[in-house]
DNA sequence: AGCACGCCGACT
DNA sequence: GTCGGCGTGCTC
């Protein structure tokens, strides 16, 4: 205890006041004031959880610092409203972390502190029903019964590792203290079995490891191998689909250092770790490690931040690494690793292109893809088929003149769905959500002719079971997955073998093992091809093997013949290189040309982008705004001596889906080969955009993955 | 982002 | 005559 008090008449010129992150999306870290009866240093407070009065209401904010310099006038300075009791206390480390990654994505501190703290956490500690020590405790209890339960079950054994998994672990092991390893390998080869020698590495020296993996709602098989393998461990998991209370059991698990292992979604990079020792980020490359539900943010970049200021090792894996990555890689600033080898001893399923021109197609099937299905249905194999559009048919059209199911409110097409449970159908809008039953005739002409234009899930699965009248098919997408329960009925029914061809999207393409796969079969590998995303072709890529990944999990036998999984893409640009690297399974090439492309377009890794988004109820406004935004960024970069002469600011465009919900929205893209003086253009541009009288809303986007 | 204030349309 | 839509402005 000390004797600073705290003067609260406003004679005294200097007093100390806190400076917190508030959960607003505001720039910087706000000041308040210590109740004046706490006779207590103010830097006392600092890490602590705190509930501030913002405007009407009350906000949760960490103490960030505290200053004997406020810059708010002393009557505009408000009193700290109360302590939260038992929050862990956010160390140097994290809030440092927090600030870096405020000032890169250029947000409010508080708007990536507070949110990473479990809601239930939050409250004022009167309206909360659950003290955090009663938390806590709980928690710990229930780490401890879970440890009980688990030795009981036997560990399974460490499988033998394979030449290539024993060099890449001596060469991982052999650095100390910050160092970015990329872990190159197909499905298969065995990335698992190195983060799993990895983490029991770190644990035995009493470290804390971060595993980060894309979706992990869809990959339970990765939890259960990491239970089986650390029985005797503190597994913390993190994601968006637990209770809340769950959710604030893990979290305290993870930031009282009790969790050995925290495995996460995004959501959890930002988790305090107090003995974090080690960060594995598994399938960098995966779109889903960006964007949180407001701020966009990557969380593999903001792990390999949180690593170097820790200085300890972070292991990426994939089978297709981000361009970013890749180069990274090249360049020497991140170790390659490679695993050549498929340790399962599987073979790399088959891969076929299939040129769609010129063909009769039946359904979306082409003859050999019909062919093929039919076959493998006759082995008593499984089948995955891949149609990238949910629903039943993309839009409903009007025969006689020419109507088309458009969405009212934004511009995109209604699509036509099957309900679930009713014979009937609606026409739903994927952007705004809005439904209209289907008109019984054309609005416009009164024709009854009106004719569902393309496929979607809903209606292959349809088609396939005419096709194919004795196979038992099912269906998985996002409209499946929504419903609580469902997706894992279907997933499970697949794995027991109840299921001879599922049809759905990416999402099939996550994480599950299917023991007697023989057969996928992509219906439409062109969307990316000739997008206008430069990106496109990279993640189709990344699909795709990752669909191929799938069909070669397991050595399949039927009799005594051993048959290889086999890949179907159906597409009309058979030439198209992206086949060739597809065919021959070499991502190496695929990356080298997609880099060199890269680098003479000048696009990302070779140059910075930031995005300027902005929406408002008409084109005029969102327009006006981008128009102004440009005009005062070129003058930044052409004052004489400016250091931004090398800023590039493009002509603000519509977006691709230009209206949605009755918004108007538009962009305007820059770009810098230096993230340095970027991120200082950044800096002086938005604090003059920010007094800019507009009527558009606005967001900043910094690395943006689609444009 | 919330939340309050303020100004115009369709209803008990 | 009001309820409520959303446009606008403010938050230490």
């Amino acid at each position: 205890m000390s004797n600073f008090s705290v003067d609260t008449s406003s004679t005294n010129p200097s007093e100390t006041v806190l400076l917190l992150a508030v959960d607003v999306p505001l720039p910087g870290l706000f000041e308040y004031r210590l109740p004046a009866d706490l006779k207590v240093d103010p830097k006392t407070f600092i890490g602590q959880m705190m509930i501030v009065p913002w405007g009407t209401g009350l906000r949760t904010a960490v103490v960030f610092d505290v200053t004997d310099t406020p810059n708010s006038a002393p009557e505009k300075i408000r009193t700290i409203k109360e302590l939260v009791p038992g929050a862990p206390v956010f160390s140097a480390h994290w809030r440092q972390m927090v600030e870096f990654a405020a000032s890169y994505y250029h947000c409010g501190p508080g708007e990536l502190a507070v949110p990473v703290i479990p809601k239930v956490m939050r409250r004022p500690p009167s309206t909360s029903r659950r003290s955090i020590e009663e938390r806590r405790a709980k928690a710990a209890h229930g780490a401890q019964k879970g440890k009980a339960s688990a030795s009981r079950s036997a560990q399974s054994p460490n499988p033998e590792l394979t030449a290539d998994q024993t060099r890449v672990l001596q060469a991982i092991g052999s650095k100390s203290g910050f160092q970015t390893h990329l872990l190159f390998g197909v499905t298969g080869s065995g990335k698992t079995e190195l983060y799993l020698r990895l983490i029991a590495q770190q644990i035995a020296n009493g470290g804390q490891v971060l595993l980060l993996v894309p979706e992990i709602g869809l990959t339970p098989q990765l939890l259960k191998i990491v239970e089986s393998r650390f029985p005797e461990q503190t597994i913390a998991v993190l994601h968006s689909g637990l209770t809340e209370a769950k959710r604030a059991a893990a979290w305290l698990l993870a930031a009282d250092g009790l969790a050995d292992i925290v495995l996460g979604t995004r959501l959890a990079v930002l988790t305090p770790i107090p003995n974090l020792s080690a960060i594995v980020v598994d399938e960098e490359h995966d779109a889903s490690f960006r964007q949180m539900d407001n701020i966009h943010y990557s969380a593999r970049d903001l792990a390999i931040a949180r690593a170097s200021m820790l200085n300890i090792p972070i292991v990426l894996g994939s089978a297709t690494p981000s361009m970013e990555s890749w180069l990274a890689a090249q360049r020497g600033k991140y170790q390659l690793h490679r695993l050549a080898d498929r340790a399962t001893g599987s073979s790399l399923p088959e891969l076929c292109v299939i040129n769609l021109r010129n063909q009769t197609l039946d359904a979306g099937f082409s003859p050999t893809a019909i062919k093929a299905l039919s076959d493998n249905l006759q082995a008593g194999l499984q089948s995955l088929v891949f149609i990238n559009r949910r629903g039943y048919s993309p839009v409903l059209q009007c025969n006689a003149c020419g109507w088309v199911s458009q969405c009212d409110s934004c511009s995109a097409y209604r699509v036509l769905h099957r309900q679930n449970n009713q014979r009937g159908y609606r026409l739903i809008c994927h952007h705004c959500t809005s439904q209209r039953p289907v008109p019984k005739a054309c609005p416009d002409c009164g024709d009854v002719d009106l004719q569902p234009m393309g496929r979607g899930t809903q209606k292959v699965e349809e088609q396939l079971a005419t096709l194919l009248p004795t196979a038992r098919i099912a269906r998985l997408d996002r409209d499946v997955s929504n419903k609580t329960g469902q997706a894992e009925s279907i997933i499970s029914a697949a794995h027991a073998g109840d299921v001879d061809i599922l049809v759905g999207t990416q999402i099939l393409a996550k994480g599950h093992d299917f023991q007697r796969l023989g057969l996928v079969v992509v219906m439409d590998a062109d969307q990316g091809i000739f997008s206008s995303d430069f990106r496109a072709p990279e993640r189709l890529f990344a699909n795709l093997m990752q669909v191929a990944g799938r069909a070669g999990r397991a050595k399949i036998e039927t009799g005594t013949i051993e048959k290889k999984a086999q890949v179907l893409l159906q597409t009309r640009y058979p030439d198209h290189p992206i086949f060739a690297s597809l065919i021959a399974h070499d991502f190496e090439g695929f990356a080298a040309l997609t880099l060199a492309e890269r680098e003479q377009n000048e696009l990302p890794p070779y140059k910075f982008q930031a995005l300027l988004k902005a929406q408002a109820r008409s084109i005029e406004d969102v327009m006006g705004f981008l128009k102004t935004a440009q005009t005062i960024g070129q003058q930044l970069s052409e004052e004489q001596n400016s250091e931004f002469g090398e800023m590039r600011l493009y002509q603000p465009v519509p977006m691709p889906v230009a209206r949605v919900a009755n918004f108007d929205r538009a962009q305007l893209l820059i770009e810098c080969a230096s993230r340095k003086v970027l991120h200082a253009f950044l800096n002086i541009w938005l604090a003059q955009l920010r007094s800019t009288k507009t009527r558009a809303r606005w967001q900043l986007e910094v690395d943006p993955l689609e444009i």
